[in-house]
DNA sequence: TGTACATCAGTGAACGCGCGTTCACTGATGTAC
DNA sequence: TGTACATCAGTGAACGCGCGTTCACTGATGTAC
C-alpha cells in the first residue's frame, strides 16, 4: 500500500493519479466558488476526465468532500508536528506559533480555505465532518499545551478551554490569511501581530484568573 | 414612506407584502441549504409566487442577498441598542452582554445564521457586503466601549482591537448558538459561561498588558 | 516468450429535470374627467 | 358618483442549458498457461 507512485501495477498507479487529479480539481475550483456550489461535471472537466469516470473514484460529491476534509486535516496536523520540532518554540512559543501559523496557512491556502469555508457553508455531511475533526484537534492540541511550562499546573478543564480558544483564533486568523491579497507583507505582519497579541492575552488572562 | 402597511395605496401595500414574503422565504430556505445554494425558483415557490414575479422585486439573487444582509444587520444593531438600555449593563457589563447575546441570537437565529454562513460561504458580492458591515460594526462598538469605565483610559487603537476581538467572539458564539439544538438549556448555559470567560479574559489581559 | 482470455479505468451517447430568463398576457387597482 | 383609460404586480408558456445518472462500449493492462 505505497503512498504515491512507488511500484504499483501500472493500472492502479494511473487510477491513483486520476483520483489525485479529481481531488486537486475540486480543491482548486472550490477556492473561487465554494465546494458546495461545485457540480460533478465541473470537477470532472477540470480534472480532464469524462463525467462518468468520476464514479470510478467517488460515489458522490459528498464523498469527495469528505476526502478533502481528510486531506485538509492531514495538512493541519503536519503543520502542528513541524511546529513542535521548530527550535524557536523553546525560545518563545507564542511568537513561533504565530509565525508558523501564518506561513503554513500561506502555503496551504487551498486546504485552510476549504476548511474555513465549508465548516459553516458546506453540505451537512461535510460540515459535520469538519466539526468533528476540529473537536478532535482541540483535544490533541490540549495534550500538547498541557506539557508547556506555563500551563502544566492548570486544571485539565482550563487547558481544554484554552485549547478551544486557540483553535478558534487559529481558524479566524487562517481565514484572514486566506483572504489576504498576495504580496501584502504589511497585512501579513498585522495578522501575525494580532495573533501574537491574542495568544498573549489568553495566557495572561488565564494566569491572573487562576491566581 | 411608511415602514409597514400603514395607509399605503393597496397596490403598493400588496407589493410590499410580496417582497417581504420573498425575503422571508429566502431566509427560511437558506437556514438548511445556505443562501448561495438557493435557486430563484425555489425562493419563488416558497414565497407562493411565480418565478417571473421575483423580478418585480429584485434584479437577481445577489440583490436579494444584499437585502438580507441589510435586514440582518438591522437586527444586530437593534440588539446592541437594546443591550445599552438594559439596566443590568451598569451592574455587570460582561454578564449582561453574554446574556443579551445568547438571548438575541436565539430569537434571531435566521439572521445570525445567515451572516455567519454567508460571511465565508456566500457569493463574492454577499461576502463582501457582510465583511463591510462587520467592519463598520467593529467601529461602532468601539465607540460604545470607549465610554465604559474600565476602558475609557485606553488608547483608541487598543479599543479598536478589543472591539475586533469582541466582534470576532460574538460571531463565533452566535455560530454556536445557531447550531445549538432546541431545548438544551445546559448547552446554552455553557455557551454563555464561555462568552463571559472570553470577555473577562480579554479585559483582564488588556489591563495587565497596559500596566 | 507467446497466446488467449479477464479485468476494469475511462468513454460517449442518451435520458429526464430544474434552472434563469424572455415574452406577451391579464385583471385588479389607480387616475382623470 | 360613474365611466373610460392607464398602470403595473403577478401569470403562464416557452426557450436553451448544464446538471446527475444510466448504460453499453473500448482498449490498454494484467493473468494463466
Amino acid at each position: 500500500m505505497g503512498t504515491s507512485g512507488d511500484s504499483l501495477p501500472a493500472r492502479q498507479a494511473q487510477k491513483e493519479r486520476t483520483r489525485e487529479a479529481i481531488l486537486a480539481a475540486a480543491l482548486e475550483l472550490s477556492q473561487s466558488q465554494g465546494f458546495a456550489q461545485l457540480s460533478l461535471r465541473q470537477v470532472a472537466r477540470q480534472a480532464g476526465v469524462v463525467p462518468t469516470a468520476f464514479y470510478r473514484h467517488f460515489e458522490s460529491m459528498d464523498e469527495l468532500g469528505l476526502a478533502l476534509v481528510e486531506q485538509s486535516f492531514l495538512t493541519l496536523r503536519r503543520m502542528i508536528r513541524d511546529a513542535q520540532r521548530d527550535p524557536n518554540v523553546f525560545v518563545n512559543i507564542i511568537d513561533a506559533a504565530a509565525e508558523v501559523l501564518v506561513e503554513a496557512v500561506k502555503q496551504n491556502k487551498a486546504h485552510f480555505g476549504f476548511v474555513s469555508r465549508e465548516r459553516v457553508g458546506g453540505s451537512p455531511v461535510v460540515r459535520q465532518a469538519i466539526r468533528h475533526e476540529l473537536d478532535l484537534f482541540v483535544s490533541e492540541l490540549a495534550v500538547v499545551l498541557a506539557r508547556l511550562p506555563n500551563i502544566e499546573t492548570w486544571s485539565s478543564d482550563d487547558v481544554q478551554m484554552v485549547s478551544r480558544l486557540f483553535v478558534r483564533n487559529m481558524v479566524s486568523n487562517a481565514e484572514e490569511v486566506v483572504e489576504m491579497p498576495d504580496g501584502r507583507a504589511d497585512l501579513e505582519e498585522r495578522i501575525k501581530e494580532g495573533a501574537r497579541r491574542q495568544m498573549r492575552l489568553i495566557v495572561l488572562g488565564f494566569e491572573r484568573w487562576e491566581s
